[in-house]
DNA sequence: GGATTGTCTTTCGTCTGCAGTCTACGGCGC
DNA sequence: GCGCCGTAGACTGCAGACGAAAGACAATCC
């Protein structure tokens, strides 16, 4: 099995195309997010299928999965038609987030190790730089791979799914706002670093917490304003 | 308008055979839950569609709904596999539905008002009278409606739809264990209604943060032995 | 003039057919 | 006897086509 003295992981699949469906779904998802769909917009199959030099049917699919995950309304004999989120879904949204991601801290706490200790600060290090250098869409990037990574130290494969559905659809009916509030946001990230160092796993709650109330908080000043 | 004098709900919307697709859904699911389809079992699209008597089609689109959402597991270019659930998922699943009904049962209390609690008692009656006649099918749908209940209080549709799917995974990996703690069950309902019926948010969460933690105990121990 | 009804276009829902790919099995060489 | 290779079968992935339902618009009747 090893006598091949090939490398193990350096060719893993020789790269193919991949199903059709799943870049169809990814081009739609980019296509949505970016605003290119606006909200209520009515999706064609046949006008999608033709723009992407494809047949109907992996369009379909990949609008099913969209539906399911909230990006997209499916009514009935009707068509699909971009989810349009309202000020109350948000607000939700971000409930739940705040719930899901205190917990993943807790865990986090309940569980890191060093080296995961390490990549959270080194994340934290380069998001700082990022923000003093203000580049905005890099900060936001670390913003997140942050998250996913106290996410993945909580070791809850369930949580860091939900939780992944959940932060895009906030993410999306939520891009102007988050790219506000920059420095306070990761002197917050070293807190919750500590908190989950010292396995102290009410403070990382109650951190988690208030981070992201707090960013709930600033959408509403932004939403009222 | 109303002149027609018609009786206005009475004939909804003539009651369609509605999408072929979603009955192919339904009726998987059922084939899946009650273990007619057993985990990592290979579901053949025509070998479906031929039982069902439908073309491969609808049979497909049903098969990509219950893969995002974690009934059955897609192979590219291999296959639909019924979804074979581990301890450690199982374990996850009431991690995070303890955390879902929690924040519900705190919503509700913060928010109830007394019809809804009203109907929280009936259902709690009908369910201790299930148990009095050892009607096992019936004390168990009623405990799902009671939860549904509280959810549907808390107001919070996300929330809700989030716990949907987290409850129907759980009770498929758990079917034999829900059986078991019936009275017990009830009870802690009756003391959780009073919580809310107080809008007392703190007691709520407790309530049924143990509630549910002593399901997921009776859940292991039901596994170790 | 307003409401109604008939038709017409557009789009979805479903079915059939074909090509690509993976798996399993039998034959062959060592 | 053991392992490798070639071939056949089966299944999925994708494309195109047909029937049906929903919405829009115009002509008609009251």
């Amino acid at each position: 099995m090893v006598s091949t003295g090939l490398p193990q992981g350096a060719v893993p699949k020789l790269e193919r195309p991949g199903p059709l469906r799943d870049r169809v779904y990814e081009a739609l998802l980019e296509l949505i997010t970016t605003r290119a769909l606006g909200p209520g917009r009515h999706l064609v199959e046949s006008e999608l299928a033709g723009h992407l030099g494809v047949s109907r049917q992996p369009v379909r699919e990949a609008l099913q999965r969209l539906s399911t995950e909230g990006w997209v309304d499916l009514r009935p004999a009707q068509g699909a038609f971009v989810h349009e989120p309202t000020e109350e879904e948000a607000d939700q949204l971000l409930t739940v987030r705040t719930l899901l991601e205190a917990e993943a801290a807790r865990l986090a706490a309940a569980h890191a190790d060093s080296p995961g200790i390490a990549v959270l600060e080194e994340l934290c290090a380069e998001g700082e730089s990022a923000v003093a250098a203000e580049d905005v869409d890099r900060a936001v990037a670390l913003n997140a791979a942050f998250h996913a990574k106290v996410m993945e130290l909580a070791g809850n494969t369930v949580l860091a799914e939900l939780a992944a559905q959940v932060d895009r659809r906030i993410r999306w009916s939520y891009t102007p706002v988050a790219r506000q509030r920059g420095a306070q946001s990761w002197a917050e990230h070293r807190e919750l670093i500590t908190a989950i160092a010292d396995h102290d796993e009410q403070r990382a709650t109650h951190l988690m917490r208030e981070h992201t109330e707090h960013t709930r908080r600033s959408y509403h000043e932004h939403d009222a304003g």
